[in-house]
DNA sequence: TCTATTATGGATATCAAGTATCTACAATGT
DNA sequence: ACATTGTAGATACTTGATATCCATAATAGA
């Protein structure tokens, strides 16, 4: 249980983007360089971020990616989800178990019959965990970070 | 990003044992076809369980595995824990990157000098998301989830 | 238009983890 | 002793993450 480090790097190339945005265009070979990672393996990331709408791409000379939305738009929820799936955090593996089978009857009779859908407490449990966190990394947006990190180091030097 | 087939397996056969509590011990076998899994499989499992002091296990005639503490004391998050490992959810794996110089060392001037192990707002964002997540799962235990399912079931039975 | 530049998508290789099973062994109660 | 039951190690299979290479397409600028 852990997010896979393309996350990580995803997370990261679009600070670096958001931090030269006014610099136009940025290649992938800065991009790669800076994060520390090889090219082609950063192209493949950087593609599903396009794909999902967050990064615009244009080929040719001094092309590059740039951001195609603000960054206080773009929040660590969609790019966690874009990079790691959008798979629920907890599956029922145990659907035709006897177990099931009690732990569901017993939830069936109370809500109508016709919410057939209808899970038991355990799926509740873990479906409120991934609520709990989608709603914290939703309040996160890039930009966020960016502008704690500029103001701490502004504070900083200012005061000084 | 999702829990492991193992950790479902270990929550539902836990349920199992709170459930028939009052049987004693409860045989692997027993458990495994409730849960419609393996034997060999679920031993794995169940080893784990025991060597955190989750359950206890008595092996020789009429043995079995049985709670080794109050299902109430049992939480969500302790499980999932032992199940999973106790990584984090996010690892930094740019700590050599130019980006993570910039983002660190604007930190590090803000806090003390001494506080080397200091980290970058994104860090703190994602370990902030999973501080959330493991709240959420520790005010979740086993014996909660079981008696709501009763409760429910026992309040239908007697409405009608 | 031609060319150098740059991103794209497919194929592929490698590696680690999860899933699953089998078997020899150890502990227990009768 | 003996049948029963859990333990631990070895092993096989599958899947996903990580990483790279190359042929192709799109673009800007000469
Ligand atoms: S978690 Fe609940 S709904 Fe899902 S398989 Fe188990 S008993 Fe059924
Ligand atoms: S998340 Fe922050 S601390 Fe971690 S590697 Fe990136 S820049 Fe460094």
């Amino acid at each position: 249980m852990q997010f896979s480090k393309s996350t990580d790097y995803a997370l990261h190339a679009l600070i670096h983007l958001t931090l030269s945005e006014k610099d136009g265009h940025i290649g992938i070979k800065e991009l790669a360089h800076t994060l520390g990672v090889s090219v082609s393996y950063l192209s493949k990331i950087m593609s599903k971020l396009r794909q999902d709408g967050i990064v615009r791409a244009v080929p040719g000379v001094n092309g590059g990616y740039e951001l195609a939305r603000p960054a206080d738009e773009i929040t660590f929820l969609e790019v966690i989800q874009v990079i790691e799936g959008r798979e629920q955090l907890f599956e029922c593996s145990n659907l035709h178990s006897q177990q099931h089978q009690l732990l569901s009857e017993e939830m069936a009779e109370v809500h109508l019959p016709k919410h057939r859908g209808s899970e038991c407490l355990v799926k509740k449990v873990m479906d409120g965990a991934e609520e709990q966190l989608h709603q914290y990394l939703r309040q996160h947006t890039i930009q966020a970070v960016v502008d704690q990190a500029l103001n701490r180091q502004h504070g900083f030097t200012s005061k000084k």
